[in-house]
RNA sequence: GAGCCCGUAGCUCAGGGGUAGAGCAUCUGCCUUUUAAGCAGAGGGCCGUUGGUUCAAUUCCAACCGGGCUCACCA
């Protein structure tokens, strides 16, 4: 580094400024290479970028730039440069430079800037790490010394990026699936709307929220669990669909599929419910897969996933049935128990029928359900804000999807019924006064929201970052944030 | 929250109770089509922090800090 601000020191002595204005950039790095022709007189470009490599030979050199799209390599000789050589001398791996010149072909037939004027546009003060590779003639990449060391990665995400080209396809891909589900849900003609990220109270999940402070109304306020609940009052105020993708908090454990932040898209249909959600969702995700791979199979790990629709549909009573061999239907909470006692799983005290139920689903059923598959109806204790299954007791209208062992999305056909709600609210506050800190709270104003009406609709809420990790096949949520929480260096 | 593992040069890693090692990077010299460029030489370290054991600790022990993996919790 002391080294680094002496050629800095170098260059304004040389009345080189080394952090110039702009630079005008004609061409790409793989714009250059993909139209590369023999053509005479050979094509002039200016293009920019990080040095990645540098070879000198004394009065010649090449180096690689790193620009956005790719590498490409320059060859500067003192021949064609003059003075500019010895500023070339003064610069490192890590520097930007902007290189005017020809395209050509080396020896060795690498395509090439022959460079006939280079400019200084941001001096480096802190040496990259160097990952070199080395391509066979078969084309296969081996790394040398990769910037591997996932902290510093997480850290340092810039140097990540800036050397691992990999990492940043991830997050362009990323980018890619919002932009392909906003099109989508565009084209639906589903407004995109904002709601409160303060909440003063907090609704929509299970979950422990983050709290902050108001100074000047001097309240408590939550950052948003889940924008839920203003949506839907979006829908009873007159919208026909609206969306939004969030940034929700919660405030609880972080492994590899749980960052404090994430993002979700959650999205409400006046009018529709579950059965036509779930044919809006396989549509949905299937158009992003193939907007994002540019195909409906996707290897994830082993398993090769195939999101073309239909996707199987099955209840959550018969998919246990599957799995287990034991139907619950109209067993009673005691029969249920004991059965989950059989599987080995351990049951708390104080869980209810639906949980136990849920809990055999999760150790028994959950990892083997590798296919995009539809679970459908829930028990009504899990799921406060769903609507009652039209003919089904005890249940509720809705369906998660369960992707290579995971569940991607939660859907339901939303509570209408405000007296209902209500109670289901007072069974929450209940399960809340004998010690669930998540268990929801009573939002009065959300209740006043539905006394005035909201149509009959369907809600939707899908994980962006688990998503995005299906598609880039990532198997750490820290791998598709750009900046994933961790603690105090 | 529990268990296991890791922390040594800018990066990737080896080592091991007695003044610290490699490759790449860096610096000097040579080299005008190289490509993990090459050749010759050089510099670079609070061995995560604090404490303990010891004549002596980077090495052994403990605590702490940071990270990873697994499990638990959790949408």
């Amino acid at each position: 580094m002391r080294r680094r601000r002496e050629e800095l020191e170098e260059l304004h002595k040389l009345g080189i400024n080394p952090y110039p204005y702009n630079y005008n950039v004609t061409d790409s790095s793989t714009s250059i290479i993909n139209s590369f022709t023999d053509e005479q007189p050979p094509r002039e470009v200016a293009v920019a970028g990080r040095i990645m490599s540098i070879r000198r030979m004394g009065k010649a050199s090449f180096c690689h730039l790193q620009d956005a799209q790719g590498r490409i390599q320059a060859y500067l000789k003192k021949d064609d440069l003059g003075g500019s050589y010895d500023t070339f001398k003064l610069l490192d791996i890590g520097d930007i430079i902007g290189v005017e010149g020809y395209v050509f072909k080396t020896k060795m037939g690498e395509i090439s800037i022959h460079a006939r004027k280079l400019e200084i546009l941001s001096k480096s003060l802190r040496p990259l790490p160097i990952v070199k590779e080395k391509v066979d003639e078969q084309g296969n990449k081996t790394i040398f010394d990769p910037f591997s060391d996932k902290e510093l990665r997480y850290r340092q995400r810039y140097v990540d990026l800036a050397v691992n080209v990999k990492v940043r396809e991830v997050f362009v891909k990323r980018s890619l699936i919002l932009r392909a589900m906003r099109k989508f849900l565009d084209e639906r003609g589903y407004l995109e709307v904002e709601t409160p990220i303060l909440q003063p109270i907090y609704g929509g999940a299970f979950a422990r929220p983050f709290t902050t402070h108001h100074n000047a109304l001097d309240i408590d306020l939550y950052l948003r669990i889940a924008d839920e609940l203003y949506l839907k009052r979006l829908i009873v105020g007159g919208y026909d669909g609206v969306y939004e993708f969030a940034k929700d908090f919660r405030n609880e454990g972080m492994d590899r599929s749980h960052n404090p932040e994430f993002t979700m898209m959650e999205l409400y249909v006046a009018y529709k419910d579950y059965i036509w959600m779930m044919n809006l969702v396989e549509e949905m995700v299937s158009t992003v897969a193939l907007a994002v791979n540019g195909t409906m199979k996707w290897k994830v790990g082993e398993n090769e996933i195939d999101f073309t629709p239909p996707w199987k549909r099955i209840s959550m009573y018969d998919v246990i049935k599957e799995y287990t061999g034991k139907d619950l239907r109209d067993k009673s909470e005691e029969e249920i128990r004991r059965f989950a006692k059989e599987l080995r799983i351990e049951i708390e005290p104080g869980m209810g029928r639906g949980s136990i139920i849920d809990e055999i689903f999760s150790e028994k059923v959950e990892a083997k359900l590798i296919q995009p598959t539809f679970i459908t109806d829930y028990p009504v204790e899990m799921s406060p804000l769903a609507k009652k299954h039209r003919s089904e007791p005890g249940l509720v209208e809705r369906f998660e999807v369960m992707v290579n062992g995971h569940e991607l999305c939660n859907a339901f056909s939303e509570l209408n019924d405000p007296i209902d709600q209500r109670q289901r609210f007072e069974e929450q506050m209940k399960l809340r006064a004998r010690g669930d800190e998540e268990a929801q709270v009573l939002d009065e104003d959300y209740l006043r929201a539905l006394e005035y009406g909201m149509p009959p609709t369907a809600g939707l809420g899908i994980g962006i970052d688990r998503l995005t990790m299906l598609f880039t096949n990532q198997d750490s949520i820290r791998d598709v944030l750009f900046f994933p929480q961790m603690k105090r260096e």
